[in-house]
Order: C-alpha cells, then sequence, then structure tokens
DNA sequence: TTGTATGCGTTATCAA
DNA sequence: TTGATAACGCATACAA
C-alpha cells in the first residue's frame, strides 16, 4: 500500500523506466499510443513522481530556501505572500527556515538547505554578514534581503530607509516643527541604523537650526511608550516625533494622548512600516511595498539560478512612500486612506 | 568550485565513503582518531552533507509540507510562528505551498510535496475535501487543520467555532441584548458555517424570544460596513451584531459610528479572531490560540511519521477565549487589556 | 574497525 | 521509437 515508483508503472505498461520517463516528461520521441498508455496506466495507480529523486539526477530541486528572522504579522505574512506569488508563477517550492539571531543556528538553517534548493533568500537585518556569510552553501545563488553588507559577495535588495525617513523630515519641516524627537530602533538592526542616520541627516540639511533628540528604543510599543514618558518626564522640548517603526509610534501616540497632549496640534507623530494598524490610528507613516519586494527577490534569484549571467545592478534599491494621516494634519483620526 | 560531495572528502582523507559516512554520522564502530581526521579533512573542504542523497537513501526527508490558503496577517505569521517553533525544536524543515481554491491548483500543490517531505500539515477551511483529498500521496500521514471533514482519513485540528460563538451569545445574554445580528463569512467556509449555527442555536438556548437576523458577508471589512449600511437603510431593529471575524466588526463599528450610533450604548459589537486591530479599536472578540494550534498540528504529525501507532483521539478540538472589550461595555475604547 | 557493493527513484546517454 | 545502464550523493548490509 505505499506510492507506486517509476518501475511499477514500467512493469504494469510492459514497457522500461526509460520509456515511462520519457512518455510522462513529454519527450517528442515516444508514440502518441504509448504514451497515452503510459499516462493510463500511471493514472491507474495513482502514480506521483518522487521530487527528491528526480531532483538528485537533475541536479535540480526546483526550490528555493527563504531564511526570514522573527518577523511580526503584517510584514511576515506580505513578504511570504510576494515571494509565493512569484515561485508558483515559476513552479518553484518554498523552503521556509528561520533566521535565527544565534550565529550557530543561523550556520545550521542554512547549511540545511545544501541539497535540497536551488537558491537562496536570506533575510538578515539584525545580525553581521560575517555571522553566517561562510555558511552559505558553495555554489548556490543567493540574494540577499534588507541585510547588512556582504562584501559584494551577493546580490541585495534594500529598502532605501534613508530615503523614507528624509522624507519625513521634509514633511516635519512643511508643517513647520522645529523640536524634533527621534525614537531609535535596536542599533545592531541595519534598518534602525539607516533610519536614525539618514533621518538626522535630513533634518540637519531641511530644518536648519533645528533641535533634535535621539531616544533609544527597541521597535516594541513599549519601548515606544516608554520613549513618550521620558519626554513628559525630562520636559523635552518637542513639537514632532519620528519613531523607527510604526508600533514604537502607536505606543508614543497612546502615552502622549493619555497624558493630554495633543496629537497633532502640539505634537506630530510619525512612524515607518505602514502596518494596517496605522491605518486605524491614523497614523503618519512610511510604506513600503514588502510583498513587491519579497517577489522581485524571487524573481532576481530565478534569474540567477537559470543562467549565470548577472546583469542586475549588485545592490537594489526600494523606494518607500510617505503616507500623511492624522497624526501629523489637521484631519480626524478615522482617516482610512 | 563546486560543493564538495563525500567522495571528495574520502579520497582526500584517504578512506572509503563508507567510513567517511559513518565518522560524519557519529557511528560508534569507528576509531576515534578517523574520526578526527574525517571532521578535520570535511570542514577543510567545507563539506556539507547534500539533503536530498541523504532523504532518497534513509526514505526520510525530515521536511514537513505545510499547504496553507491565503491567510491575512497575524493569522498566517502566528500559526507559520508556531509550526517552525516545535518543527526546528524536532530538527523539521517547512515546505511552504499555497491551498489554491482551484481543486486543480490544489491537486497539484500535495502532488509536489511527494518525494520532498514526510508529512503534510493541509488547511483548507475554504474547500470541500473531497477536491483534494485523493491528490494526498499514498503512503504520506496528514494532519488537517480547519478542514472540512475528510470521513476520517486524517486526523483532524479544529478551533472550536461553535464554542467561541456560544461564548458570544451568552455574552450578549448577560447585557441584556435581545436584538442580535450575525454578520456571516462566505458560505463554503467551513469556519463561517459553524460559527453561524453554533451562534444561532446558542442564542436560542440563551435568550429565549430573543430576535436574530441572519446578514451575509465575505470575512472582509467591505462587507461589514454593507451589512451595517444595509441595518441602518432597513431600520433593522439591533442592540447587539455578533459578526464572523474581526474585521467585518471593524467594518460595522466604523459605519456605525460614522453614523452616530453609539457603541456599545445603543449597539454592542463583537468579532471573531482577535487580530491586533482589535485590541487597539477595543472589539470584544474570540481569541483562538493559533500558534499553539500550528505547533500541536506539528508535534501530531511528527508522532505518527516517527512510530506508525496513532492513539490521540480523531478530532482535536481548541478551546477559544471570549475577550470583553468596549465594544460590549462601557469601558473606553483605549482599554488595552 | 574499515572496505565493497548495493539500493534509494529518477533522468540521460548510448545502442539497438 | 525503445531498452539497458550509468550516473546523482549518500547510507548500510555484509565481508574482510
Amino acid at each position: 500500500m505505499t506510492q507506486a515508483t517509476i518501475r511499477d508503472v514500467a512493469r504494469e505498461a510492459g514497457l522500461s523506466v526509460a520509456s515511462v520517463s520519457r512518455a510522462l516528461n513529454g519527450h517528442k520521441s515516444v508514440r502518441p499510443e504509448t504514451r497515452a498508455h503510459v499516462v493510463a496506466v500511471a493514472d491507474r495507480l495513482g502514480y506521483v513522481p518522487h521530487a527528491g529523486a528526480r531532483s538528485l539526477s537533475m541536479a535540480r530541486s526546483n526550490a528555493i530556501g527563504v531564511v526570514l528572522p522573527d518577523l511580526h504579522g503584517e510584514f511576515f505574512s506580505e513578504i511570504v505572500r510576494g515571494m509565493d506569488r512569484e515561485a508558483s508563477r515559476r513552479g518553484l517550492q518554498l523552503l521556509l527556515s528561520n533566521m535565527h539571531a544565534d550565529p550557530a543556528q543561523a550556520t545550521q538553517a542554512l547549511r540545511a538547505m545544501r541539497g535540497r534548493v536551488d537558491g537562496l533568500l536570506i533575510m538578515s537585518p539584525q545580525m553581521r554578514a560575517d555571522g553566517w556569510s561562510s555558511a552559505v552553501p558553495r555554489g548556490l545563488p543567493a540574494v540577499l534581503i534588507n541585510s547588512s553588507d556582504d562584501n559584494g559577495h551577493h546580490p541585495a535588495l534594500r529598502m532605501d530607509n534613508r530615503a523614507g525617513a528624509a522624507a519625513v523630515a521634509r514633511h516635519f519641516a512643511t508643517i513647520g516643527r522645529r523640536s524634533i524627537v527621534h525614537v531609535a530602533g535596536p542599533d545592531h538592526n541595519v534598518d534602525a541604523r539607516e533610519r536614525r542616520d539618514g533621518f538626522a541627516e535630513a533634518i540637519g540639511r531641511e530644518i536648519p537650526g533645528a533641535l533634535l533628540t535621539l531616544l533609544p528604543g527597541n521597535f516594541t510599543e513599549e519601548s515606544g511608550e516608554a520613549a513618550a514618558r521620558h519626554i513628559l518626564a525630562e520636559n523635552i522640548p518637542v513639537d514632532a516625533i519620528f519613531a523607527a517603526n510604526d508600533m514604537m509610534a502607536v505606543g508614543c501616540l497612546q502615552t502622549l494622548r493619555d497624558a493630554g497632549r495633543q496629537v497633532p496640534a502640539e505634537i506630530a507623530i510619525a512612524g515607518f512600516d505602514d502596518v494596517p494598524i496605522a491605518r486605524y490610528l491614523g497614523l503618519t507613516t512610511i510604506r513600503v511595498g514588502i510583498a513587491e519586494i519579497g517577489a522581485r527577490a524571487v524573481e532576481r534569484l530565478a534569474t540567477m539560478m537559470d543562467d549565470e549571467g548577472d546583469d542586475a545592478p549588485l545592490v537594489e534599491w526600494h523606494q518607500p512612500d510617505l503616507v500623511v494621516r492624522g497624526t501629523t494634519t489637521g484631519s480626524a483620526p478615522q482617516d482610512k486612506s
């Protein structure tokens, strides 16, 4: 009662395994009636080709490995959705694995991909590349997503955090704010660093003489609340806050409003990511086409797997968009743009 | 510059491939110095075992196939996170695939798993089991998650939609509501049907003489808005609404408040799922331990893969919890329980 | 303790 | 057009 193999089909059809293989794979050199017979027998026996054996023989698995860190809700589902869309369009399977923060585990995850996949999609914003880059199985093409630099060993897709942060700075300038606070993300995270540096630079350029205060955070809502409490307790001068992600911005927003501060009248607040909650709370933020990045990553990897030739630029920057909502303008928080 | 194979290691170490295999896999019958030598050589050559060849030889891939439909944000990431946690604990890889609504594509996805994985996790709330159940490769153990019945061919994990819906009904009874509206999900979805039927039954039991109106929906926020507009336009008597999921409840909530209705004073509103937005809007809802279900599914599948014996009950019901928030009580919507 | 040989399920090369 | 057979990379039964 186990699965039928190609040999079962061959025996039952009175043919050689070679002929069955050719018939099933649509080779031209096989008589129509033979093919029909083979297909009928295969169908009757419920034959399904063994993908493992097939990929061993063909030296190609038609699968790609996806190594992601612990991602929060929408971000995770969107990037996987984008990858899946493009992958299934190309007949590729997705082998998912977690990019643990621990280099040893990361190494393990990467090595486990050897012999299972034809290429790798690696996302590791929180770890330096030398922590894992030697673990990428030799000969496996790989595309990096929002990861710290790899010395150009692999092509990379990056969202342009600096450009997004600069857009917020320009927006703050437009609405006339001058006492700015940035709540940063964890320092080991490359996205967080770029948003912070890009923002600081843009503020200096866009709002000469502005006061910029940097507060630490770790991407959680709680750290956003803590930052807001710190602002209140220390009486830090502020008429605009840019948090390095939406969840921290939400924490700020709630805490400041609970404390009776008017948003945006007294203090404008902006985040980064455009998670669904941002829309409901009317939070100004930076939208990232995350599904598109996932799909594009698969696309680039697929071309690397097919033809060795790789003409696309090594690093591809994806531009995010500023989404202006109620927390930086007068309109109601119910705005659902 | 391609990957080294076990033969390269054997040649370089002056041993047979058998010895190298034994040394690397920790067999007892190999001299310590031999093992050390082999490990050193393997390390120097950057040898990584070819998982495909290994699984062909061992008739075991240490991977499990996960076939999910298009899931929204938090739901998707949580269930995958739960699966991944348990899978990596057991040294299993996750092969992800989309359970398309089209039976032909679903069949394809299932068949593509043959020879790649040792077991299957299948979630298909929107399609009848006969649409795909014959496509499950013979001999592959499988666990069903929130899928319509399979005639007992495979063990199943189900969230107890009826119990969740009944909890809402009891809650409505407690707060003294009598004119009830249920905004249902798509009829082809088994979760939606169970929530509707369980709710109707519980209302009959808990609130004798209550008026229950059933409105159609499709799980989207827009269909929730439409239902609310319908209620307003037709002047349907209502003091409590149970939507089959949170997104529709959110649509109702916004539309009714925009129309000037008091929630919860005039109309109480409850949803199902407890997505993150529910917390921010203070929406009463039903919380499902979705990550736990994912982890438990892997656990059950793993035991099926190891020992053939399967003693656990065929269908395992997971109980959801009622989460009472502002949309059904007097407390403020900012409640962050 | 180590080596030889076989098989896992397929595809591909070469003859027939 | 078809068949026999050698890979693919590894694990293991059996022999030495």
